[in-house]
RNA sequence: CGCGGGGUGGAGCAGUCUGGCAGCUCGGCUGGCUCAUAACCAGCAGGUCGCGGGUUCAAAUCCCGCCCCCGCAA
């Protein structure tokens, strides 16, 4: 029985800027990464470019096997049976994985999910702990199953969750937690030094998938609710809303925004009005700030500037 | 050939339809006011109107070609 790390012939699966980190770090340690498994390329931008994933370009740098596929059928089963993986780590890779397949390594399937299992099952438990406003979140490695993010729990690391923190700052703070969370985990699990922790079902919750329309502002949430869900999207898709400039409607983007502890009774949601040079919208008891935007056909720009050359933006409303 | 918006002093915009003196807000500079100021007053500088060609007495504006930026879609 193999009691090395370096030992184990490793398969790795993931799609995302998450997964590639995770994959880099497996590489520098000296991993024996056997095979890389990654969704297809796709086409990506306005131009149609089919650009490889960030995993793809890793692996291939390292030159490492890649194995495309956005299905798990009898090729893909075939294809990890003849490669006799020791290990297959999993992250963020998109497609639920039949146990045939989990059960193909010796050490089983170990799986990194950004949340502290079993709450917040699903593909955005990053969005989702922003999104709520949760002060504390974490990560956890389990053993796969066959459900969905229900397996067994090897080890969870607890990570507090800052005010004003975005999505980015919390997934590299994510990342560089997982990284030694994961290659301690991995010791451990070979030598037989832990026993996997079955979840508690009845308190599993769950996230959505994040679609483009999460990013829509409701003006009738509090402020918080607003500056969270900025906080949650604030790689993708960004929150934005929409404003009639004379004659058509166009999307504005809010790159960046705060919130102030003021409250405009007589404003109503969706109201932009100015004071002390700052431009503010009325949500349903306060306001946010706006610092920088993104209009409809043009570049990201200052607040101010935008007001610059659209003077009736002042007093206008969003819908 | 996916759909749409855009390129005008340093920034953001109007002007283009209907060709005729380069305009607005902000910034910069100079001077003034003020205990003082990012406030106020007076003045100044700064433009191959994205690039190339065409039409015209005359083009930011009309016609043809090209480049670049952005939103949607995927």
């Amino acid at each position: 029985m193999k009691r090395n790390v370096k030992d184990l012939k490793i398969i790795f699966m993931g799609t995302p800027h998450i997964a590639m980190e995770i994959l880099a770090f497996l590489i520098d340690s000296n991993l024996n990464i056997t095979c890389v498994v990654t969704q297809p390329d796709r086409p990506f931008g306005r131009k149609k470019e089919t650009i490889p994933s960030l995993v793809k370009n890793m692996a291939l740098q390292n030159e490492i096997e890649v194995f495309q596929t956005e299905k798990i059928d009898h090729e893909t089963i075939a294809f990890f049976k003849e490669k006799k993986p020791d290990l297959i780590i999993l992250v963020a890779f998109g497609i639920l994985l039949p146990n045939e397949l989990l059960e193909i390594p010796t050490f089983g399937s170990i799986n990194i999910h950004p949340s502290l299992l079993p709450k917040f099952r699903g593909p955005s438990p990053i969005q989702t702990a922003l999104l709520k406003g949760e002060s504390q979140t974490g990560i956890s490695i389990m053993l796969m199953s066959k459900k969905m993010d229900a397996g067994p729990i090897l080890a969870q690391k607890k990570i507090e969750v800052g005010k004003n923190e975005n999505y980015q700052e919390l997934e590299k703070h994510i990342i560089e937690i997982s990284k030694d969370l994961l290659l301690d985990t991995m010791k451990q699990w070979i030598t037989k030094k832990i026993t996997p922790k079955t979840q508690d079902e009845s308190k599993a919750s769950f996230c959505e998938i994040i679609s483009k329309r999460d990013g829509f502002i409701d003006w009738k949430q509090t402020s918080y609710q607003i500056f969270n869900q900025y906080r949650a999207f604030s790689k993708w898709p960004k929150i934005y809303s929409f404003w009639n400039d004379k004659k058509s409607k166009k999307k504005i983007i809010f790159n960046q925004i705060q919130v102030t502890s003021q409250t405009f009774p007589e404003k109503k949601p969706g109201e932009i009005f100015q004071i002390d040079n700052k431009v503010l919208i009325a949500t349903n008891n306060g306001a946010i700030i706006l610092k920088i935007i993104t209009p409809e056909g043009k570049n990201e720009m200052k607040i101010q500037e935008f007001v610059n050359g659209k003077p009736h933006f002042i007093g206008s409303k969003f819908e």
